[in-house]
DNA sequence: GGAATCCGAGAGCACTGCTCTCGTAGGGCC
DNA sequence: GGCCCTACGAGAGCAGTGCTCTCGGATTCC
């Protein structure tokens, strides 16, 4: 991913990165002519209807043949635009990856300069709130892949979306005196060197030892909002809202102040 | 999960719950006549087969007519041990629980003397362990949950065993002096129950401030596991084994010393 | 030994993903 | 405007799925 990082760090003000075309080309210049324009547009109906029957059904449920008869076509007419089954999930785990996202950027948009723990908070309840708005697109990015699933080369641009605004929270908030250094861990080489990489790609500044409780915090975002999704904290915990915030701060202080 | 966490803690010790029937009432009392043999045997070597395939495909391409092939069978026959494919996945998460569960609690024994620290990351080591050599297992009951699938009640006690080990390190850490209760947070008082109710069901002594951030760990668990196995640290991380021990560490410090 | 029960096999239904063929409508080119 | 190529929708078809039902044969219980 590091190389797409960088890349998308690089490119992430553009925000001329399609999220239309799954099965062409990707810097093919759209809508030139009427066929083209019809494509485009069928292609994203197609996708409308299968996020509804995945959202009211689920993954597995999802039913190419079920998605044609509503669009109003016959199956073998869908396989024009995504020749499978698979690239028809592709496209919608791209769409979701760039949902949360654009929602994560714009919550640290508009916390921008209340500080770190603010925006820190912004997002979180703002990765959550898209997390239960749309829980069955949530699970298919944060939950297990699907069978025998390779993540394909372009979700990896999206996917980097709501990390490289966390590691953007870190990068400011070291260089704002925000976020207190504390001890260093002891780490391997290796490890030593995918965070020096880290560094260079999206989080300038920002030391071996908040890089590690970053993705403490980060692993801890994603476990708690799954632990409430996938039903693990049934009857336990009762007030989802109240119980996240108050990780969600936990979290921040632990990152802030160092352990 | 109150309750059902109150119920095992009582009868954890009893190795009695039995792991096989799936289909007939948990109470039976085991193979009296050569029938009952038969048909024990025959639901093992089903989930057997459905295990295989399952670590081999995946759980999404579990075809029970396949199963019955290898099994030997015709598919309606396997229907007269699991009344349906989600019963037969049903009865997979079930055992996979007492899997990690068994391992949780054998790393937890094998360190009993060796301090929190110790138990904790012996834990923590032996649940990745079980992770990677059963990654669609682990994907089947911490991953997202099958379509429309609601757990049922039987997965609740094999469920929470892991939880319970951890619990369990948590009170001795607490009656030990070893774990600093540290700030305590300020909590909406349904949350404040709901931790009341889990300190009497499992963790007794263990204040609030611990119950938060065992549940961080947790979460951090769990988030960590996941992040690896789904493919979200690909060319992030290399050295996975070393990223997840110092990350364990890291969290470590933070249950025992508060943040 | 007779009756109730269980269990495996087979046929069948409705559905799935996917392929292939075929007629037609659209757009680029002269 | 006319030609040809391409894209596209429709339909049939294949192999596979979950699940139901019926029907003989074996097992168990009284």
């Amino acid at each position: 991913m590091s190389r797409a990082l960088l890349s998308f760090v690089v490119t992430a003000l553009d925000l001329g990165h399609n999220r239309v075309m799954a099965t062409t080309s990707p810097t093919t210049t759209p809508a030139r002519t009427a066929r083209d324009r019809a494509r485009i547009a069928l292609t994203e109906e197609i996708k409308t209807v299968a996020r509804r029957h995945l959202a009211e059904q689920g993954s597995a449920a999802l039913s190419l043949r079920a998605v044609a008869r509503d669009v109003g076509m016959v199956s073998s007419a869908v396989y024009r635009y995504f020749p499978s089954r698979d690239e028809l999930l592709t496209a919608l785990i791209i769409d979701a990856y760039d949902a949360v996202g654009e929602q994560a950027e714009a919550a640290d948009q508009d916390s921008h300069d209340r500080g770190v723990a603010a925006r820190w908070m912004n997002v979180c309840e703002a990765i959550r709130a898209w997390a239960l708005a749309n829980t069955q697109e949530y699970a298919l990015i944060y939950g297990s892949p699907v069978p025998g699933y390779a993540a394909p080369e372009a979700t990896i641009v999206p996917a980097s979306r709501v990390p490289v605004v966390i590691l953007r929270i870190l990068a400011d908030g070291v260089a704002g005196g925000e976020i207190a250094t504390g001890d260093t861990p002891s780490m391997s080489r290796t490890v030593r060197s995918d965070f020096a990489q880290l560094r260079r790609d999206a989080a300038p500044g920002v030391p071996d030892a908040v890089l590690s409780r970053g993705l403490c915090v980060w692993s801890q975002v994603l476990g708690t909002i799954n632990l409430e999704l996938f039903g693990h904290l049934h009857n336990v915990i009762h007030d989802y809202d109240a119980f996240y915030t108050m990780q969600m701060r936990r979290a921040c202080e632990f990152l802030v102040q160092g352990a």
